[in-house]
DNA sequence: AACCTCATGTAACGCGTTACATGATTGG
DNA sequence: CCAATCATGTAACGCGTTACATGAGGTT
């Protein structure tokens, strides 16, 4: 499983499922989302299967935290899941098919609508992303061959697609708007 | 479920569910995929929930061919689908995580045959975009609000994310061979 | 004879989400 | 006092994949 990987790789430093959570939504929103419950359950099962070890370590609030690291195992693991190769997850892009079936809707305006929209959230995370760019990597990293700098690179290539899609659909919005209303 | 609405879509024309499968690769490779038993499971449902019409047409070979075509309430679901705004799925990509983690391989050389391996498979998959392109879309369609148009439009988006995303990962190959050696 | 395409499905399993359940601390 | 944050998990359900089962017709 993928999540493997992603959590695996967020464990450079140790940390709890609750902190894994956090990382995955502020270091690699552009990779990975997922739900506490299932980082809990993934994070049990490669305990279990010596990837990680865990140490209960009492906090503040609420049950002792359960701070997770690599084993030697875990870092072999995850060091192999790189290095098969690159995995290119399954295709799901609902909102192209959208655009596909956009013929569907009545009028030219709620075609256009529909565009608009798209662009909006596309802009909103894209946004997201760049702020992130700004608060981690402030400039381009001079140290190169770290995990920073290939923290940086993936993040590159997330926003340039980004940015690239939003481009796109901005184009076709504005192709929807000037051959539309001619056709009704 | 979105691929309720992709197969809403895809059935502009009647179809048994094996047409369908085809339709997916051929017309939508990149937007989903799906594999024909969820195909079935799902087509089923929508029969059962009033969205579909199912006619048993008897075929040369095998079983007789179940062909569906949408009810009124079908287009309907399909038109709100749309008309609901996009649906941007949960974003799963581990190719990224993968380049945020590259720090764990040891040598430069292995870093780049990673990004070599990214960028083959990118290209890949974009000359499969680029053939359906030629086939289907030769020249830009000269006919809009149309369902041939907003197809050609998704398709366009798509390549034009794809082809983004390739060349980031080119220059990051760049980066990584200038930058790589010096630092081991 | 072997294999590919057409054509249907079921069953088992795993991945992922949503909802539920609990409870301490901190800040307004 | 209320809400948010920190911190853990379980249970039920649905989505999706893989493997299995069947079988006709055409091609090599």
């Amino acid at each position: 499983m993928s999540l493997d990987g992603v959590l695996l790789a967020l464990l450079r430093e140790p940390g709890s499922g609750y902190d894994l959570h956090g990382r995955l939504e502020s270091q690699l929103p552009h990779a990975w989302t997922g739900e506490l419950s299932q980082i809990y359950t993934c994070l049990r099962r490669l305990e279990q299967e010596g990837a990680l070890q865990v140490a209960a370590v009492a906090s503040r609030s609420g049950p002792p935290r359960r701070v997770h690291r690599r084993t030697p195992a875990g870092t072999r693991r995850l060091r192999d899941w790189v290095a098969d190769g690159p995995e290119l997850g399954k295709l799901r892009e609902p909102h192209l098919a959208q655009v596909a079936a956009l013929g569907e809707l009545g009028t030219a305006a709620e075609r256009a609508a529909f565009l608009e929209r798209l662009t909006v959230a596309l802009s909103e995370r894209l946004d997201g992303l760049e702020d992130l760019e700004h608060r981690d990597f402030d400039g381009l990293p001079a140290d190169f061959a770290t995990p920073r700098f290939h923290a940086w690179l993936a993040l590159r290539i997330a926003l340039r697609t980004l940015r690239a899609q939003l481009l796109a659909c901005e184009e076709a919005l504005a192709l929807v708007r000037e051959r539309g209303p001619a056709a009704g």
